[in-house]
DNA sequence: AAATAATATATGATATTTCAAAAATGCATC
DNA sequence: GATGCATTTTTGAAATATCATATATTATTT
């Protein structure tokens, strides 16, 4: 089992300042949530506690406290006394997630407008550049992260860690489906990259322009994997179920 | 030892219903929610697993799953190695969340306008008169219940369960503060209710005027909460600092 | 009396254990 | 070959055990 790299490695060298030793629930919670943003597993898996455990080298406790975040958070679900799993997702919940984010999404582009600096803004174009290479290359896991990243940093722009983490939380739920089909829904080479057009708006601090092109690329987006969806490209299929048992 | 299934398992009472018999964890974790949403824990209270275990008659695994459930929607705080706080909000991040509530109100406000049925909103109308019956009664408690009753009527019906769980992660994160301080803040009789204004907008079925009510009411409490943490109602104290350790 | 040091206790983090239920497996039957 | 049943294995839920550290208490010093 690889070992995952952070999202954001800068920010993780906790041990070397000596300030947030975490606990080993919360480095497995890290770990499971970038390997669901990043599609390591497909929607329908089941996880198993004890295996998890076993992958890294701790007892089960740790392992069940950080799913139950993940059960909370969306990420997974569980029934009582099943296997944790990996939702599947509905079109009609897809949806909802994203009219959910729109709003989310707008306001973040337009608090950002106002507190980005032009470091940050460099930094956007530098990942949007890493992005259009890795696509070029298709290295798709690379792709998404640099997409990530991008996005992450408009929002962490805000300066509203509230709201960050509200659109983390529904990146996170629909995270699985959109890393796991991502190599079939890049869209066709536009004329100029949605990011691009973003990075303009921030950089003439124009909120609503600004707000009006994340949530259209947001829409447009999902309208891709909306298509997707109805394919039916879909993750791993549910076990067939066999006859009804008395739960416990 | 074979398990003995039962006569007829389609009919199982649990099932039928569509009940989830739930964990132990489960059932802490909404114990402890409904106590921070009722203002049963001040803010800095610091909480003992163990003693929570032993208050639940349970053991101290399942609380601490329940825990780290609120630790990660920022409910509780938690510190390696001490004990699971109830966050003491900062103006400014109390501030956070208000706007990032005020869109996804408004977004449930006009969807709800859209959705809700009549007998909903008959609903609001008895979820109204109980609050102000208690409020009049000097019911805190109960008057707090019914308020959140009222809006939590709404959000579910925008039909949109997503967006109901953001919502509901906001208000359990001022939730401590809002019910600490609840008695000094209720507002002064105004000439008509704001609720009574949003029960007709819906009526009418008329979305931004909705929406816009719903923001108005939002903000116009958060002005008064606001005053309240200016003027020092915060809760419980933090204990005195000794010389700071060399952690873990 | 106040501040510090020393000790005792309570606490959180994690591992281990136990148990009943779920999933997998193998076998018999059609 | 598929299907239904019994057995075995695996699994999650929860309790308990253990350990190091935080907190409380007491003793000691200034």
């Amino acid at each position: 089992m690889p070992s995952i790299a952070p999202l954001n490695p800068e920010l993780d060298p906790d041990e070397a300042i000596g300030l947030t030793r975490d606990s080993l629930s919360e480095r497995i919670y890290s770990r499971l949530r970038v390997a669901l943003l990043t599609g390591l597993y497909a929607p329908g898996t089941r996880l198993s506690i004890r295996k998890l455990a076993a992958t890294y080298h701790t007892s089960p406790t740790p392992v069940r406290e950080a799913i139950f975040q993940l059960v909370r958070e969306g990420a997974l679900e569980l029934k009582l006394g099943y296997q944790p799993r990996v939702p599947q997702l509905s079109i009609e919940q897809y949806i909802n997630i994203r009219e959910t984010r729109v709003p989310l999404e707008r306001l973040a582009a337009e608090l950002s407008t106002v507190n980005i600096t032009e470091t940050e803004i460099q930094k956007l174009r530098e990942l949007h550049q890493a992005f259009v290479d890795c696509e070029k290359a298709e290295n798709w896991k690379a792709a998404l992260i640099a997409n990530q990243e991008f996005h992450f940093t408009i929002y962490r722009a805000s300066r509203n860690d509230i709201l960050v983490r509200c659109i983390e939380n529904l990146w996170l739920l629909a995270g699985p489906i959109i890393s796991y089909q991502y190599p079939h829904i890049r869209q066709a080479a536009a004329e100029t990259h949605p990011h691009l057009l973003v990075i303009d708006a921030l950089s003439r601090r124009s909120p609503s322009e600004a707000g009006e092109l994340i949530v259209r690329d947001l829409r447009e987006g999902s309208y891709r994997i909306i298509e997707q969806m109805k394919a039916g490209v879909v993750g791993e299929p549910q076990k067939k179920m066999r006859k009804a048992r008395a739960p416990r």
